[in-house]
DNA sequence: CCTTTCCACCTCATTCGTGC
DNA sequence: GCACGAATGAGGTGGAAAGG
C-alpha cells in the first residue's frame, strides 16, 4: 500500500494535499518590522512540499519490520510528511497548534486504516516518548513560552522561570531527539549546521548522520524566502567520521544510504503525554438522581456549587462556566482559569459592582435558568455583605483637604473667560467663547462644572475652569476634597480612637495629625499607601499601626540600614523588650513576637542557601503575618524585583506602605 | 540585448547577552 | 535586578555583475 516515493498520482491524500498552509497566504511583508507580527498570524505555518517530504521519507522507507512503526510529527500541520506512510506497517502520531487541520488529519489517516492519533496541542504541550522515527518540519523563529517545556538544552530563562523559553525549531529537533532513534529534520541552515558543529550539545553532533542543503527556492512556492537543510540523525553512529555532507540539488532523487541503525524491538506504547486537559474521560461520573438543588457556599473568595444529581451538575456547570478558554497569541490567562465564565465564581467579581446582591441574584437566576435550584449555604449571605461592608470600606478615599484658589469652594459660579478659546480643543467645529464671556457653572456630583452654550451642556474640570476662566465671587481656602472614613464610620472611628487612648499611644504619637492619620488609615480593612514627608515620625506610625490593630504578628519591612535606627526609636518608648523581635536568622521564624522587624534583603534571601533557593523568608513568613508595614514604599516601585514580590509572597492580612516619596521625580 | 544571479543594504520588533 | 546594546530574521529591493 505505499506509495511510490516522487509519483504523486491522485490518492488517499489528495483531500489534504488541498489544504494551504496559513504561511503561503499570508500577504508579503513590507519590511523587517512586520516580521514577527506576521507571524504572530500565521502561526509560522508552512506545509512542506511533496518532493521535499519524498526526499526526507526516502531516508526511512526501506526499514521493514515485523511490527508498526511509530513516527512522530511535533508539528504536523497537514501531515505532508506522514503522506508516504501505510498503514499496515507504520503508526502516525501527531500535534499541531491549528486546530482545523489537525481535525482534517485525523478524519483522513483514520479512514485509510491508519493507526493514529492527532492532537491539537503545541510542540510545549507534549512529552513525546518511544518512538521510532521523528520525521518534522517545524515552525521556525517562533518564540515558545510555557511552563511546560521540557528540559532540553535548547531552553532558557523565560516568564515562567527556568527553562520555560526556546524557539521552536530548536526545540522541536530537540524534542524529537528526545522523543525518537531516528530523526529527519527539516531546519534553517544557521541551525542545522549549529546542530551537526556541536553547538547545540554534544549529543546532537554526535547522533548527526548528515546534513543535505536544499536548494534555496525549495520553499518558493510556499511563499517563503529561507535556505534550508534536512539534517538526519541517527540512533547513534558507528564512527563520527561516517557523516554525510551534500548539497542536494535534484530534489526527484532519494538520499543517499547512509546507514542508520532501525531498532527492531519496540518497548511500551508510543505515546504524545499531552501536558494538557484530558478529556478522553468523562468528567462528571455523579448519578443522576433528578434531585435539581445546587448548593451554594463559599471557600474563602470562590464560591462553590455543590451536586446531587449528574446530569443537573453538567446542565449547570455548563450555563455558568460557558466554554474552556486557552492563553494564545501572548495573551496570558490569570493562574488557574479555564472557563470563560469562571469569573462568575469569584466573590471579588459581584463586590466590585455598583450592586453586589443584585448581580450575585443573576447567578442564581442563571443556575435557575437550566433547571437548577440554588440554596444557600448557611451563612453564605452573611459572609457576602460583611465582604461588601469590607470592601464597600475600602473603596472609600482617604481624607483628602486641598488648598485651593478660584472655582472648587462653591457649587455655582461664574467665571470671565480670560482669553478666546474653542469650548473642545479637539473638535474641528467645536463653539467658541471669546475673551470677556461671562459663562455660569454649576458643579455636578462628581465634582465636575458644568456649562451651557447655545443649548448644549459641556463639563469642565476644576483645573480646566481655572484654566480658562477668572472666576468670581469665590474666595480661596481648604477644600475638603474627599471627607475620608472617620466621618463615615465615626463609631468606629471613636473605638479606634478610645484604643488608641487605652494603649498609651497618644503619648507618644503626639503631634495631632499622626492620631488622625492613625485612625484614618486603620479604617482601610486591607491597608494603604501613607505618604508622610520626612521627619513627621513614619517609624512611630508603623509601630502604632501594629500595636492598635491588635494584630498577634505584625512585621515591619525596613531597608536593613534602618534597623538600628528603629530599634533606638522602640528603645525610646514604652514598648516590653519581648515585644519586638528582629529576624536575622531561621530561628526567629519560629518565635515571632508582636512587633517583629525585617530587611527588604533579608525578606527575599533563601532561609537556607544550600536546601532551597525557593524558600526565602517571605516564604517562610506566608500568611502568618497580620499587619505588614512596608517602610521607604519607593522601593516597591518595580513590581515584578525581586522584594516586591516578596512583599506579595507573604500575603499578609493588612498591608501598609509608608513613603516619604511616593511619586518619582 | 535580455535574463538570471549575486550582493549590499534597508528596517525594526524581538530576543539575547553583558556589565554594573 | 536592571538598563542597555548587540544580534537576528520560513525578508524585501534595487542595481551590478554574470550568463546565455
Amino acid at each position: 500500500m505505499q506509495r511510490d516515493l516522487f509519483s504523486f498520482e491522485r490518492d488517499w491524500y489528495e483531500p489534504l494535499r488541498a489544504i494551504r498552509s496559513l504561511g503561503s497566504q499570508a500577504p508579503s511583508i513590507a519590511h523587517q518590522g512586520e516580521l514577527a507580527a506576521a507571524r504572530r498570524q500565521h502561526l509560522g505555518q508552512f506545509f512542506t512540499p511533496d518532493a521535499i517530504a519524498a526526499f526526507m521519507w526516502s531516508f526511512v522507507s526501506g526499514w521493514k519490520v515485523n511490527r508498526l512503526i511509530r513516527i512522530l510529527d511535533n508539528s504536523v500541520g497537514s501531515g505532508r510528511l506522514l503522506q508516504y506512510a501505510d498503514p499496515e506497517r507504520h503508526a502516525v502520531y501527531g500535534v499541531d497548534v491549528h486546530a482545523d487541520v489537525i481535525q482534517q488529519c485525523q478524519k483522513v489517516f483514520e479512514d485509510v486504516g491508519f493507526h493514529c492519533e492527532f492532537r491539537q496541542a503545541g510542540m510545549e504541550d507534549i512529552h513525546p516518548a518511544r518512538f521510532d522515527i521523528a520525521l518534522i518540519n517545524p515552525p521556525f523563529s517562533i518564540h515558545l513560552e510555557s511552563p511546560h517545556l521540557q528540559t532540553l538544552e535548547c531552553t532558557t530563562w523565560g516568564r515562567y522561570g527556568a527553562r520555560t523559553s526556546a524557539l521552536s525549531h530548536n526545540y522541536a529537533v530537540h524534542q524529537a531527539l528526545e522523543a525518537a532513534n531516528i530523526v529527519v529534520a527539516l531546519l534553517p541552515i544557521t541551525t542545522a549546521e549549529s546542530m551537526i558543529a556541536g553547538e547545540q550539545g554534544d549529543r546532537s553532533k554526535r547522533r548527526a548522520a548528515g546534513l543535505f542543503e536544499l536548494p534555496g527556492d525549495a520553499f518558493k512556492l510556499e511563499g517563503a524566502n529561507v535556505r534550508t537543510a534536512v539534517v538526519v540523525f541517527d540512533r547513534y553512529r558507528d564512527r563520527p567520521s561516517d557523516f554525510v555532507r551534500a548539497v542536494v540539488d535534484d530534489l526527484a532523487k532519494p538520499g543517499p544510504d547512509i546507514g542508520l541503525h532501525f531498532e527492531d524491538r519496540s518497548f511500551g506504547e508510543a505515546r504524545l503525554r499531552l501536558q494538557k486537559l484530558d478529556d478522553s474521560v468523562p468528567f462528571i461520573t455523579r448519578a443522576v438522581t433528578g434531585d435539581k438543588s445546587v448548593m451554594v457556599s463559599h471557600d474563602g473568595r470562590r464560591i462553590r456549587l455543590s451536586f446531587a444529581c449528574g446530569f443537573n451538575e453538567a446542565m449547570v456547570l455548563n450555563t455558568v462556566l460557558v466554554k474552556r478558554i486557552y492563553s494564545r497569541d501572548g495573551h496570558r490567562l490569570p493562574r488557574g482559569f479555564r472557563y470563560s465564565g469562571q469569573g462568575l465564581l469569584d466573590m471579588e467579581t459581584y463586590l466590585v459592582q455598583d450592586d453586589p446582591v443584585a448581580a450575585f441574584g443573576q447567578l442564581l437566576d442563571r443556575i435557575g435558568s437550566v433547571g437548577g435550584n440554588p440554596q444557600l449555604a448557611p451563612g453564605f449571605m452573611e459572609h457576602f455583605r460583611r465582604r461588601m461592608r469590607r470592601s464597600a470600606r475600602q473603596a472609600i478615599p482617604l481624607r483628602h483637604v486641598a488648598w485651593t484658589t478660584g472655582a472648587g469652594s462653591r457649587d455655582q459660579v461664574s467665571g470671565i473667560a480670560k482669553e478666546t478659546h474653542k469650548v473642545d480643543a479637539t473638535r474641528w467645529a467645536s463653539p467658541l467663547i471669546k475673551a470677556g464671556d461671562e459663562v455660569q457653572f454649576d458643579r455636578e456630583a462628581d465634582g465636575r462644572y458644568r456649562y451651557e452654550l447655545h443649548g448644549v451642556w459641556y463639563h469642565l474640570s476644576v483645573d480646566e475652569l481655572n484654566a480658562r476662566f477668572a472666576v468670581e465671587n469665590v474666595s480661596e481656602g481648604w477644600e475638603v476634597v474627599h471627607e475620608g472614613l472617620c466621618a463615615r464610620f465615626p463609631d468606629q472611628a471613636a473605638a479606634l480612637r478610645s484604643r488608641v487612648k487605652a494603649l498609651g499611644v497618644d503619648q507618644w504619637l503626639d503631634w495631632e495629625f499622626q492620631v488622625d492619620d492613625l485612625v484614618e488609615t486603620l479604617l482601610k480593612p486591607t491597608g494603604c499607601v501613607v505618604a508622610w514627608e520626612q521627619g513627621c515620625g513614619k517609624s512611630r506610625l508603623a509601630l502604632a499601626l501594629i500595636l492598635v490593630s491588635g494584630a498577634k504578628h505584625g512585621l515591619i519591612v525596613v531597608e536593613s540600614r534602618l534597623i538600628e535606627e528603629m530599634l533606638k526609636e522602640i528603645g525610646q518608648l514604652p514598648i516590653a523588650a519581648d515585644q519586638v523581635k528582629v529576624i536575622e536568622s531561621a530561628a526567629d521564624l519560629g518565635d515571632l513576637r508582636q512587633i517583629n522587624l525585617i530587611s527588604y534583603e533579608r525578606l527575599r534571601m533563601p532561609v537556607d542557601k544550600a536546601a532551597s533557593a525557593r524558600v526565602t523568608y517571605a516564604h517562610r513568613l506566608r500568611r502568618r503575618i497580620g499587619l505588614l508595614v512596608a517602610d521607604e514604599g519607593e522601593r516597591l516601585a518595580n513590581p515584578t524585583s525581586d522584594q516586591s514580590r516578596a512583599l506579595w509572597q507573604l500575603s499578609a492580612r493588612r498591608r501598609f506602605v509608608l513613603t516619604g516619596s511616593p511619586i518619582p521625580n
